[in-house]
DNA sequence: ATGACGATTTACT
DNA sequence: GTAAATCGTCATA
């Protein structure tokens, strides 16, 4: 996908990256691909539950303030990552989580990155979930900047959901997010309902 | 330098 | 349902 089309408000973009494809080129040349079912819209400077709420610019956030298409990626909870695509006009710093996918490719070596002491990982449940996700694809802190629409190792391919799925999209309150006032409620996670990438109560 | 806190996940009672 | 895991980041000093 170009700049234009990463440009867009963030809640458009939530609801539009369902059934768009992120494609992930490992430093082998393997790659990785899998269908966008949940998102969620940060809003910026005035988003009580956005990393840039108040204007807020640190380094971490920093890549949240470039352009449409700049990837975000964030380290939290000690141990997962979670990414968002930076849109909007320029030097907005709103965003798209990314939550859940459906894996399409790759789906050997997400097992491999998933891969712990224990049980195995059912292939719907690969990248549902943010940090999974993350996981699933090997994308850490060193893709946090990243330009998806020039990288070659990470981009965003054009995507659709047919007719009936179309009826199935959902939205709802954001997950994980604290007390955040008004926003706290708002309906700004999208979802594409019965996919089983999408995170469950 | 220090302390509190996560846009989470998993295991266990 | 509850709790633990685990550390980069940021506000405070």
């Amino acid at each position: 996908m170009d700049r234009r089309a990463l440009s867009a408000d963030p809640a458009d973009l939530a609801r539009d990256l369902l059934g768009c494809v992120l494609v992930r080129v490992l430093g082998d040349g393997r790659t990785l691909a899998g269908r966008i079912v949940e998102t969620e819209a940060y809003l910026g400077v005035a988003d009580r539950a956005c990393h840039s709420f108040a204007g807020r610019r640190t380094p971490r956030v920093e890549p949240m303030y470039a352009p449409g298409g700049t990837a975000y990626v964030y380290f939290t909870y000690g141990m997962h990552c979670c990414m968002n695509v930076v849109c909007g006009k320029p030097g907005e710093p709103v965003a798209v989580l990314l939550r859940g996918l459906e894996p399409l490719e790759g789906l050997d070596a997400m097992h491999a990155h998933r891969a712990r002491a224990g049980r195995p990982i059912l292939d719907d449940a690969l990248c549902r979930g943010p940090g999974n996700l993350c996981k699933a694809f090997a994308i850490g802190l060193d893709l946090s900047g990243a330009d998806m629409t020039r990288d070659a190792r990470l981009w965003l391919a054009r995507g659709s959901l047919t007719p009936a799925e179309s009826r199935r999209v959902r939205a709802t309150p954001r997950v994980g997010i604290g007390d955040a006032g008004a926003w706290t409620k708002r309906r700004l996670r999208f979802l594409l309902d019965g996919s089983p990438g999408v995170t469950r109560a």
